[in-house]
DNA sequence: TCCCTGCGGGAAAGGGCTTTCTCTGCGGTA
DNA sequence: TACCGCAGAGAAAGCCCTTTCCCGCAGGGA
């Protein structure tokens, strides 16, 4: 590889000039040498070694973001929103992905941390683990004793800047909207009951739920993978234990797909016999039929804010942004059909495309 | 931050000795230093610092990765397999995003060379475009001449190692279901024609086409974003120009998503009044409504494939590994109606939740 | 007793860059 | 004419590590 001497020595001038008229720099550089710098950079092909940069420089620059996986359209959606902030600020971004191992949550903390990124975010859920809270805390600290700013994304048992989606909120509407189409026997379809988003939006469901004097018994709720086979094999599940359930909230929208093959393999109609609520709006639930009605969470904009808090002047008291969850009422939920009367299928309610 | 001197200091041996004990290096210290160093590094939340460490040591272990978009199925499959190999070897991966910008697609070429990559993979599909082809080209030539590797994924007019997907034949596979079928107006979806994925997939689907003695106009083909709105809106202005058309191929899943949302829009049925066929197989296929007929291409094994040969032994000539596409047949696409008589809609065949 | 060997440890030389500090030479002022 | 100040260039000091090279010492063989 050239280096920056290599370049220096064939325009004939220091490295220190040929520093000064790649950065940039304010110092001033006679025409004529700068246009030597430039050409000798052409001719070798020279690109800086961005290790020595990082070295030399002072200032931190590029942001570490550690998500469970950015394929996962919820976490895609809120990536896009980091990757906006940052690439406006001509910021580079290192996403990690964790598969939702808290191990490799931890390392990649120490990781981001080698690569002396500026900035941290957590954007995974958080978790019910008071041993993994602890170590990730005490590795967050060290960071931010040394200048490292941290945000995250969820509740995450970390005093500091976060964003949170207002999950409870966002299960207590899927919950009110399936009372209030009558439905009594509601599953649930829930991820692991280790992240602290399953509990918050099933805290929100059950306190729907109990307002409406019906209750969220634990044999109603399957755990599984948060993901579409999960959601899948927890609502065949489900359907085993009690046939007689008329609607199933699925507490992602992944596990809402899964749920409806399940459903579709079994003959169930939804939501003529079986309605579905999903939980996220991933850009695909409008696009299964029937289309799903689900809980929308800002995720964008999540993305957005957290990657400003991070960026901006740090404030001297931590700042927490909740952002509210909306229904989408699509053609999944339905009321609950009347007993004893088969139910016959209706014809499905137009969709637009847009 | 906490270097490695005081680290050294803070455990009263020389940095060289802390180094070694850090990095597990072959020269023996005694067991009383190492206690102490690693003492020390507990006490001072010790980690080194990456850049430095990267300057210091000569080889480089990192390996750089373009895609159009991880959060896009199609890469995040071919990310999976990339990652895969990677992990296997404790290499790091970095991966950009281009968003089909060819720009960006040069400036990170520079990038990950800055970053001294062992070496790059470029995922995303060729362009047509002779001035971009060169640029690139040079790139890649200098990053090679400095021992850089490279594989591309796709059909680029780059002389090096490559893995292919057999685009062109999947789109024979396409062409000839639907022949097969007894279509005749089949009306195309397709990508940026700027792509040489558009371009393979249709030449494919022609050949079939041709050889059935049929023939696929210009006039037939509408070409917009690879994505699901891209889709959409193209096979809008399809049916508005050709109303007759009994099917249609999308030249993704993505488009082909949007296909059916814009025919659901219309009321048209699938695939009783027009057939639809999509490419590459991606998770979600499965799941849609009528479940998508597609051409798989094996999308992790491709990534599996680059990186193995990106990191195996250089060989002399460039090697170039094709991968088969393969024709799965869901619900999508049915036989072409009976023309003059009305097409009710028939019961969906079952699917299969797994 | 002396020398050689080998082990465990430290000194120091990079690795490629940025940036401060220093130096030279010029134009301008008194 | 003497001096000051400043513009533009270079020398050199880091940034934080790794690794080679070297040194001292203890043990073993002659």
């Amino acid at each position: 590889m050239a280096t920056l001497s290599d370049v220096a020595r064939r325009a004939g001038v220091s490295p220190a000039t040929a520093s000064r008229v790649i950065n940039g720099s304010s110092k001033p550089v006679t025409d004529e040498l700068r246009e030597r710098v430039l050409a000798a950079v052409a001719e070798l092909q020279y690109v800086p070694n961005a290790h020595a940069q990082l070295l030399a420089r002072s200032h931190r620059s590029a942001v570490g973001v550690i998500v469970h996986d950015v394929s996962d359209p919820y976490f895609a959606e809120i990536t896009r929103g980091l990757q906006r902030v940052a690439t406006d600020q001509g910021r580079l971004l290192m996403i990690c992905n964790s598969y939702r191992d808290p191990d490799r949550e931890l390392e990649y903390v120490e990781l981001l941390r080698g690569h002396q990124v500026a900035a941290l975010i957590l954007a995974g859920s958080g978790y019910h683990d008071e041993a993994f809270t602890r170590q990730l805390n005490e590795k967050l600290a060290a960071y931010e004793a040394t200048g490292g700013r941290v945000a995250v994304i969820g509740r995450h048992e970390h005093s500091g800047d976060a964003v949170m989606p207002d999950n409870r909120a966002g299960g207590y509407l899927a919950g009110r909207e399936l009372c209030g189409l009558g439905h009594r026997a509601i599953g649930v379809v829930a991820g692991p009951r280790i992240l602290t988003t399953t509990t918050d939006r099933l805290a929100g469901l059950r306190q729907a739920l109990t307002e409406q004097g019906r209750e969220l018994p634990e044999r109603r709720i399957r755990y599984a993978e948060f993901d579409r086979d999960g959601g899948a094999e927890a609502t065949a599940r489900l359907l085993d234990a009690d046939p007689e359930l008329t609607a199933i909230v699925a507490l992602n929208d992944s596990m809402a797909i899964g749920a409806l093959a399940t459903l579709r393999t079994r003959g169930l109609a939804v939501p003529q016999q079986v309605s579905v609520v999903g939980f996220d709006d991933m850009p695909i639930a409008r696009d299964v039929t029937p289309a799903l009605t689900t809980v929308r969470l800002p995720l964008v904009d999540m993305g957005v804010r957290a990657m400003s808090l991070v960026l901006g002047a740090g404030a001297p008291a931590p700042r927490v942004e909740v952002l509210g969850a909306e229904l989408v009422r699509r053609d999944t939920a339905g009321p609950v059909p009347r007993p004893g009367r088969a139910t016959a299928p209706r014809a499905r309610r137009g969709d637009t495309a847009s």
